[in-house]
DNA sequence: GCTTATTAGTTGCACGTGCAACGAGTCAAT
DNA sequence: ATTGACTCGTTGCACGTGCAACTAATAAGC
């Protein structure tokens, strides 16, 4: 032991991240729990991938989007969004339209198989939802929203260049 | 409209996910925000993937652990981990021994050069950590902290099988 | 009008990851 | 001892994704 002060062994060793209480480690993986629970209902029956679902999820709430603003949205890269759009117009369910006023940009909007089939995934995922939050009071709910959203704000000023991956 | 009933238009259309307030969706733009703001520290600095950094954090943080452990703890593909572990033992940060209690499983543990690495990286990360959470106040803190536990604990029991990735 | 910078979207490339199949080791039953 | 079920870890394969470079279109400077 030093004679001169009372450090303990414990000082000399630089401080631990502990895991469980790591925040971006428990974001993680509760996301993760979450979206591959998720997935399970839009993969398996759909045959849709993560940003396919989110494309259509996208399209199925405002109607018509161009590629770009489903990724600003949807927190994506951009190829990450061309390529699901690619493979949706592919099976017929997204049809793109330039858009006249900029014909760089594109329109995407849902076929009617498109709409049927965010008609049939529409109440899945929300009845997924409410059952992944049961365990959660109503108060408990809002409140966990509004502390996500602060935290979320707060974090793309942090990680201020462009799109992150969803 | 229809005369018999004061229906509106709006119930004939399936009810919609509002990605803004979906919350698999929201969880996962945060988890990415701040795993992808994180990563710059860990990945820009010391060369270390997702799945090195959970490695490294692991053992950092138990000592002595075995790549399942790792896997299970860390909530990914044992494939996934199987790779970082070889990954670090290339570089020399990381050590195997093999259990000889049970010689299909080999203990992990890092080198002084891991350790290295490991120290200098603690401190950023959990100064990282501090800057993300500082919009919320402490007791919102704690309280994100529960709910987060809460809700991770009902969804493993939700997909019971296996690894999830992190 | 021309030149340069910027933006929407695509694509080749490299790489990370999930999956399934596999080898090696353990354990239980017989 | 032998068989079969199970577990830890690795690896071939296919695929999804990020990045950077590219095309096409627009906007800004002069």
């Amino acid at each position: 032991m030093a004679p001169q002060t009372a450090a303990k062994t414990q000082d000399l060793s630089s401080p631990r991240v502990i895991l469980e209480h790591f925040l971006p480690y428990r974001l993680n993986v509760l996301a993760s729990l979450s979206s591959n629970a998720l997935a399970q209902i839009y993969a398996e029956r759909f045959g849709l991938s993560i940003p396919a679902w989110r494309v259509v999820a996208t399209l199925g709430q405002y109607e018509y989007r161009t590629a770009r603003d489903i990724a600003a949205h949807g927190v994506m890269h951009k190829s990450t969004v061309s390529r699901a759009v690619a493979s949706l117009e592919r099976r017929g369910l997204i049809a793109r339209r330039p858009n006249k006023d900029d014909r760089r940009e594109e329109l995407l909007e849902l076929t009617a198989e498109g709409r049927d089939i965010y008609e049939a995934l529409a109440p899945e995922a929300l009845a997924f939802e409410e059952r992944f939050v049961s365990v959660l009071t109503h108060e408990e709910q809002r409140l966990l929203a509004s502390l996500i959203d602060r935290l979320s704000g707060h974090a793309r000023q942090l990680a201020p260049d462009g799109e992150v991956e969803g």
